[in-house]
RNA sequence: GGGUAGGUGCCCGAGCGGUUAAAGGGGGAAGACUGUAAAUCUUCUGGCUUACGCCUACGUUGGUUCGAACCCAACCCUGCCCA
């Protein structure tokens, strides 16, 4: 094991908050591994780019030989959390809940090592818990308190909806670390409040405090909101190679440096041209997730698709045009069988009247007209996506 | 429980008997320009094999009317004030 000053150093980098870090000091100088908390709630099927900062700080801590306890949460999930939220989560179905959950977990392993890791349910004790306990709980923390946050505070102040069950969150979150004992939580920088919460539980309980552990929050690719699959502005760790190449190629400039030191944990040469930055930030992201061979090849079919905009030399999927050969017809049924996207007649007008639709690199801009559709010809649908006829 | 203000398209918001598929913004899409970045400019942003035609849509259900997002009634939901 390094000593505590190589521990911490590496420990501290591209942390937000540490609470404290003196405790961390004392914790980590006991020599014995520590009890690491993260809590993630299955409320989608994917982990992307966002999460993966902290399942890399955990990553951290593990190499160094500390615990990793996973907590899934189950129960939680069903709450849905209120943080940095200005509407009241929908609810998702128990089943939902746990298929969720077995995705999310193989994909954290994709980060963690499997061995070193403890997985735990929260719903395991919250379904037992007795009614009694709920109470004795809600006892230790003030309106007052809830209402200091941010986020509650602006509903209230908007005439937004709080519901009363969202003022739970933050409870069961802090119960989680009494029940696991942690030693220190991790979490993004949204979920300071509740990481307190669990010190104040643990320090009722008798507990030493957990040591809280913020991490920035990973903007998406629009550059401006956090990362979330309901924004649709992210990159899930299981994206094929390609897509995961394109759409970190699709970052704003301004973000690569924080892209760099959160999903890399490198720091970023301004030296180099802008593009190539990305390009090579995209591709250490390919290998990190699938393989060296992936990553080249990604380049390369970039290089050849966006920067020559050579389509004729890139591998395409293939389609063949059926009994319908009006422009509109085809197209309509390439989104389909192809990218299995179902376009209205209004939005394949849409895209061919903006130019969108090419063939050979000529606009078609007559939906009904029938042109030859050669096989081997490019048929362009829209910015990313071509394919081959057949 | 009482009073009061509301519930409109992906979101915010205007409309308050016909010319309303519904102003404006945001978000999104496409084109031009580029580095599939940013900025800028242009266009589009209910559905129907585009049709001055039809269907669906303004919380729900009924009603008034030649005609309703707009008027009436009941119901459901939310905010605020009072209890």
């Amino acid at each position: 094991m390094l000593s505590v000053p190589e521990q911490l150093d590496i420990l501290k980098r591209g942390t937000v908050t540490i609470h404290s870090e003196k405790e961390l000091t004392e914790k980590l100088a006991r020599g014995k591994p520590l009890r690491i908390k993260l809590g993630v709630d299955p409320t989608s099927p994917d982990i992307h780019l966002g999460h993966a900062v902290g399942l890399r700080k955990l990553r951290q801590f593990q190499e160094l030989g500390h615990h990793i306890v996973l907590i899934i949460g189950d129960f939680t999930a069903m709450i849905g959390d209120p943080s940095g939220r200005s509407t009241t989560r929908p609810a998702l179905t128990y089943e939902d809940v746990l298929a969720n959950a077995k995705t999310y977990t193989e994909q954290a392993f994709l980060v963690l090592d499997r061995d070193k890791t403890e997985v735990v349910f929260n719903g395991s004790w919250f379904k037992e818990m007795p009614f009694m306990e709920v109470i004795r709980l809600n006892a230790r923390v003030t309106l007052q308190q809830m209402l200091q946050r941010e986020d509650f505070k602006n509903r209230v102040a908007n005439g937004t909806e709080v519901r009363l069950h969202e003022l739970q969150y933050p409870i069961m979150q802090g119960w989680d670390s009494v029940v696991v004992r942690s030693d220190v939580e991790i979490g993004g920088s949204d979920q300071l409040f509740n990481i307190l919460v669990g010190r104040d539980l643990q320090k009722e309980e008798g507990m030493e405090p957990q040591v809280c552990m913020t991490l920035p929050l990973l903007e998406g690719l629009d550059g401006v909101k956090k990362m979330s699959k309901s924004l649709g502005n992210y990159v899930g760790l299981t994206d094929a190679p390609k897509e995961m190449f394109g759409k970190l190629m699709s970052i704003p400039d301004e973000l690569m440096a924080k892209y760099y030191l959160l999903v890399l944990g490198e720091v970023l040469d301004t030296s180099m041209h802008p593009m190539e930055a990305k390009k090579q930030l995209a591709a250490k992201c390919v290998i990190t997730y699938h393989s060296e061979a992936a990553a080249q090849d990604c380049r390369e079919d970039w290089d050849l698709r966006f920067s020559k905009r050579d389509l004729a030399n890139v591998e395409l999927p293939l389609f063949t045009v059926s009994d319908r050969r009006d422009v509109l017809g085809v197209v309509q049924h390439a989104y389909l069988s192809v990218f299995d996207q179902t376009l209205s007649g209004g939005d394949v007008r849409r895209l061919i009247q903006g130019g969108s639709i090419q063939l050979n690199g000529e606009k078609l801009t007559d939906p009904k007209a029938e042109p030859a559709w050669g096989a081997g010809a490019v048929l362009k649908l829209d910015k990313k996506r071509s394919v081959r006829l057949g």
